[in-house]
DNA sequence: TAAAAATTTTAAGTTAACTTAAAAATTAAT
DNA sequence: ATTAATTTTTAAGTTAACTTAAAATTTTTA
């Protein structure tokens, strides 16, 4: 399968699996940079291949094919990020990156071999969890979006979910990161604010960034 | 540039650093799979692009640019191949095809990486020299091929020039790779076969081998 | 609930990287 | 040194993955 299909089928697998729901082609193609013309002939291509049920103006669904093939790809992309994270002292946004790329370009022993290295690990140092070899994720998701965080408690960071440069560069400044201890001492209902203290710095953080760190509580 | 383009013109840069000398678009379509026409047309494209001469019926010639580009990807390709040859136990034709594929997709960032994480290695596990960051290689080659070896004469295996799996299921039982020891016995000039000892195995070969297995005076 | 706004689809066209088949030129052989 | 064989080029055509622009449909809003 060709790059182009991969990266179709797994913007639809990652939409889906964040609950962003909307997986029209205009949607998908917005994430993916290409025209909206072009993401409606790839999902009737696709239907074709038995990858995803299309229905004209309707929203996309992976079949369970298209499931295991985006369960594939994502595996291997978040083996890569644990790995060159381990191996290597380079920038979450950086290392993102480099999967990017190497995702599509991996054989399935590959995979294997450094999933082997990494001791198998269940996630990825953005906190996503990593499908095994079979394309289950066998790990359960209880976190919850910093926004909707109780007012004083305090958490564990457990996932990341962004691929924006200027998001990690703010991380890795203010020592966000997976697996860190943060509380948070004020919610700004009304201005859709939150505010942590992490060490001993204090933050207030608006939902752009509230919505994609997660947290567990402690 | 496309990996189409970076395969083209690796194909020619290996003709020429190996004295295959021949470089005409119908060679290297070969080398690549694809038909020469296909190389006849890719070939008029790249010299626009200044990657390389083209002259009709003539032997294409790399630029300065083409060169550079071509050491470029081999210096990835050969990382990449040190690289997985130290951390996982693949086979040097299953290294080979991964990094095949790894070459394409990894920035010079990452390529740093890789080979400070190796202490900037010279040479990969087939014993090819691998270009510097800036595409050089700085390592002078005396090896010679076995066909050509002295008789009675120990070697050390310098170079495996092939990426043929059979020839590398071969090398693996019979213990000939890179920087290990042999000793040529007999040298059947007309028969242009060669026999050689290696550890306590005597084995006579062919010239398909013997031309592609090199090696340096001990 | 009808009109306005937004989105999706269709239609037509482009580009890169191929193909096959025939014509042109080169290389090899007698 | 011709002719035969081989190789390269040209010409015409295909496919995947796009594009833009207009038509069809859905969604929003007043």
């Amino acid at each position: 399968m060709s790059v182009a299909i991969e990266n179709f089928i797994k913007a639809i697998y990652n939409n889906d699996s964040h609950d962003i729901k909307d997986t029209k082609p205009g949607n998908i193609a917005k994430q993916l940079g290409i025209s909206s013309a072009a993401a409606t002939d790839m999902a009737k291509k696709l239907a074709t291949k038995n990858l995803l049920h299309y229905e004209k103006y309707q929203a996309l669904q992976l079949t369970d094919k298209g499931t295991k093939m985006a369960l594939n790809v994502v595996r291997k992309h978040r083996l890569w990020e644990a790995f060159l994270f381990k191996m290597f002292d380079m920038s979450l946004h950086d290392i993102h990156r480099e999967a990017e790329l190497l995702e599509h370009q991996t054989s399935d022993l590959l995979a294997d071999k450094i999933s082997a290295y990494l001791g198998h690990p269940k996630f990825d140092p953005h906190g996503d969890p990593i499908p095994n070899s079979n394309g289950e994720i066998t790990t359960e998701d209880h976190s919850i979006a910093l926004a909707d965080a109780k007012e004083g408690q305090t958490y564990v960071i457990s996932r990341l979910m962004s691929d924006n440069k200027e998001f990690f560069e703010f991380c890795a400044l203010n020592d966000i990161k997976y697996r860190n201890t943060i509380t948070v001492s004020k919610q700004f209902i009304t201005n859709k604010m939150t505010q942590i203290t992490i060490g001993s710095n204090t933050i207030v953080l608006n939902q752009d960034f509230t919505k994609i760190i997660y947290v567990d509580e402690k």
